[in-house]
DNA sequence: CTGAGGTGCAGAACCGGTTCTTCTGATCGA
DNA sequence: TCGATCAGAAGAACCGGTTCTGCACCTCAG
C-alpha cells in the first residue's frame, strides 16, 4: 500500500480524502464534514482552519462515496431516442443540450447523455439509471400519446421533467406556446394573400405534431385558408418527395410549412428542380431557426426559438424536482416568434389579383 | 414485488441491495457479491440460487458503491470546447458522439458529456472529473500544439485517448488519414485541369488545421498547382466572406477546398451571389460529408469520413486504457474517401484549352 | 456553588458494494 | 484411522463520505 510520502512522482498518487484533511487539521472525519459543507455545530477557527488544509491538498470529494451515503449522484440524465442521422443534422439537439449543460454547471451537475435506437430502450435506460442511482434526475423529450415513459418513471420515482406537450402526467412539465406560434404563422400568410396552405409535419405519435397539426388547423379555419398536414419522418430526403408531391398536384399550395429547417432547405432544391420561384411561386417556412436558414437563397423565413433558454428552464425545474419539491404544473416557456426573411411573399395568383390583371 | 411489508404504494420503495438478496438467499455477503459476478469459490447451486433471488428482485448493483471500493466508475468523459452555434450546426459531433455511445453501451459504460467554452475550463473540468472519480478515461479532441491537456491528463493518471494528430504524447492516439485524403482531393482537381487552389481551412491553432495545410501545399506542390491557404473560425459568415474575397480577387482559384461543409454550403450561396457558375466557374469540395452536402444544388462534392466508427474505435482504445493497458500508439483508423458530386468539374478555362479555342 | 442548557467536537454507525482472511467440513491418500 | 488438503462459505475490513449520538466544557441564572 501507498501511503503518504510516496515520492512516485509518476501519475497515479493517490488523491487526498477526508480523513487526510481531519488527521492534518488535527479534527474528527465528521468534523471535518461538517466544516467543508457549510453546516453549522463547528466553530469559525476550527472551519477555517479545515478549509485552508482542504485547499491545500486539492481535495474533492469523491462524487461516489457522496452518493453512496444517500447522497445525490450529481448528474441528470437525458436519452435521445431518435435515428443518429436526425440528430447529427437537426441542430436543434446539440442547441439544446447546450443549454442543459450550461445551467446544469451552474449548479455543479454533470450530464449523463444516451442515444438509444427505440421508445423500449429509452425505458430500460431509465430502469438502470434508477436501479443503479446514477442519476438524480432526467429530461424527458418526444413526448407520445399513452407514453410508456411517464408510469415507468412514476413507479420508479425518479424526479423527470417533461419538455413537451402533455397534460394529467402529474410531473412537472416545460413547453412552448406552439399554438400561438402557428397562429401567428397562419395569420401573417393570410395577410399576404394566401389561401392554399400545406403543412409537413413531424411524425404524428409525437403529441407536439399532433399539437401543431391542430393548431394550424384551427388557425386556417379561422383564417379560411385551405390546409391539409401531410406527414414527415423529419428528413431531407423525406421533406423534397412530399414537396415534390405537392408541388405536382392538380391544386399547389401557394405556401408550405416545415417543421423543421433541414426539409425546408430539401424544399428549395425541389422548387428549384421544377422552375418554381421562391418566394413568387411558393413561400417557404421553417418551424425552427438555425444558420442554416441564414445560408440559403433566398435565406429562411423561420420560428426561432430560443432552445438554449428552453432547456436551461427544464434544469432549472428538474433540479428542483431533484430537490423534492412537488410540482406537477405545466409552464410555458416562450412563444416562438417569426422572422420573415427571403421565402415568403404574396402568392403570384394574389398580386395579379390585387394589380387587377386577368 | 416490492421488499418486505412496505406497503407505501407509490413511487420510492427501496431499491434491493446485495444485503436482501443474501439474506433471502440465504448466504453471506461477501459469497453474493462472488457468485452475482461470476467469479471462483462460488458452488454452482449456490451460485443459481443468488442469481435467481437476484432476477426476481429486480437488483441492479449501485454504481456509487461499486465506485467506491476502488473499482470503476464506469463512465467515460467527453468535453467539447467549442461555441455551442459550431457545435450545433456542424453535425460532425452529433455523429461522433452517436458512434462514441454505441460501443460504450456496448461495453456497459456511459457518457458523461460536457461542454465549456475555453481550453483552461476544458483542464479543470478533467481536474474535478479525476478528483472526483466520476470518469474512468476521457476522450480528447482538437489537440493543439503545445497542447495543455496532455500533461495535465498524465499528471493525474487519468486515461485518455486523443483523437487526432499528434506525436510523441505517450498516450494511445487515433487518427484518419488526412495527409492521404488531401494528396486524393489535390490529384483529382489537377486532373481536372485546375491550376490555381485556394483551401479554407479551420483554426491553425489546431493540429490537424496544420497537417492539412501542410498536406496541400505538398501535394500541389508535386502537382504543379498553386495553393495558398486562408484560416478561417470553421462558421458560414467566415466562408461567405473569404469566398467573397477569394472571388473578387485578381487571379482568383479555379477550385477551392473548405475544411467544413458549412463553409462550402455558404460558398455556394455567394458564388450565386456574384453570378458564377458552380462548378464550371468555380469547383468546391467540402472536408466532411454530410446529408447537408446532399441538399444543395447542385450537391456537394465531399470527403467522407467514417465519423461513427471514428468514434467507436477510439472508444474501444480507451476501454483498453482504463484495463491497463499500456499503449503509446499511434493508430491511423482510415483514410477518407473523396465523393465527387456535382460540384466539381473541369475549369471554363480548361475546358477551352482542350476544346482548342482561343 | 450548583445544575440547566448550549456549543463544539470526537466517535461510531451507516450507505452498498468488493475483497481479504478465517473457519468448517468433506475428501483423499497413506 | 488420521492428518493434510481444499472447496465453499462466513465474517470482517475497507472504500470515502454523511449523519447521529454522546461527552466535555463553558456560561449563566438562581
Amino acid at each position: 500500500m501507498r501511503t503518504g510520502s510516496k515520492a512516485d512522482g509518476e501519475g497515479i498518487q493517490r488523491r487526498p480524502t477526508i480523513n487526510d484533511i481531519a488527521r492534518l487539521a488535527g479534527v474528527a472525519k465528521g468534523t471535518a464534514s461538517y466544516a467543508l459543507n457549510g453546516r453549522p455545530g463547528v466553530a469559525e477557527a476550527t472551519r477555517a482552519r479545515v478549509l485552508a488544509v482542504a485547499a491545500e491538498l486539492g481535495w474533492e470529494p469523491s462524487s461516489a462515496a457522496r452518493a453512496l451515503s444517500g447522497a445525490r449522484s450529481e448528474a441528470v440524465g437525458l436519452i435521445l431516442a431518435r435515428s443518429p442521422e436526425i440528430l447529427a443534422f437537426e441542430p436543434y439537439f446539440m442547441t439544446l443540450i447546450s443549454g442543459i449543460e450550461a445551467e446544469l454547471s451552474a449548479h455543479g451537475y454533470s450530464l449523463m447523455l444516451r442515444m438509444v435506437g427505440s421508445h423500449e430502450e429509452e425505458v430500460e435506460g431509465y430502469r438502470r439509471w434508477a436501479g443503479r442511482r446514477s442519476v438524480d434526475g432526467v429530461l424527458v423529450q418526444d413526448l407520445r400519446t399513452e407514453d410508456q415513459r411517464i408510469p415507468v418513471l412514476k413507479e420508479l420515482g425518479l424526479p423527470a421533467v417533461l419538455m413537451g406537450i402533455s397534460e394529467g402526467a402529474e410531473l412537472p412539465t416545460l413547453q412552448s406556446d406552439e399554438v400561438g406560434a402557428a397562429t401567428e404563422v397562419v395569420r401573417y400568410l393570410a395577410a399576404l394573400g394566401h389561401r392554399r396552405l400545406a403543412h409537413v409535419s413531424g411524425p404524428t405519435m409525437y403529441r407536439h405534431t399532433q399539437t401543431r397539426v391542430a393548431a394550424f388547423r384551427n388557425a386556417c379555419a379561422e383564417a379560411g385558408i385551405e390546409v391539409t398536414s401531410l406527414e414527415s419522418d423529419y428528413t431531407g430526403e423525406q421533406g423534397a418527395q412530399l414537396t415534390r408531391q405537392l408541388l405536382i398536384a392538380q391544386h399547389p399550395p401557394t405556401a408550405v410549412m416545415y417543421d423543421n429547417d433541414v426539409m425546408a432547405v430539401a424544399a428549395l432544391g425541389v422548387a428549384r428542380e421544377l422552375g418554381r420561384d421562391v418566394p413568387r411561386d411558393l413561400s417557404v417556412i421553417a418551424w425552427d431557426d438555425s444558420p442554416l436558414c441564414r445560408l440559403t437563397h433566398p435565406p429562411l423565413t423561420a420560428v426561432s426559438h430560443d432552445t438554449p433558454g428552453y432547456g436551461a428552464r427544464a434544469v432549472s425545474l428538474l433540479v428542483q424536482a431533484i430537490c423534492g419539491e412537488r410540482d406537477t404544473g405545466v409552464h410555458i416557456y416562450e412563444v416562438p416568434r417569426l422572422l420573415p426573411r427571403g421565402t415568403t411573399a404574396p402568392p403570384r395568383m394574389a398580386a395579379r389579383e390585387r394589380d387587377g390583371s386577368t
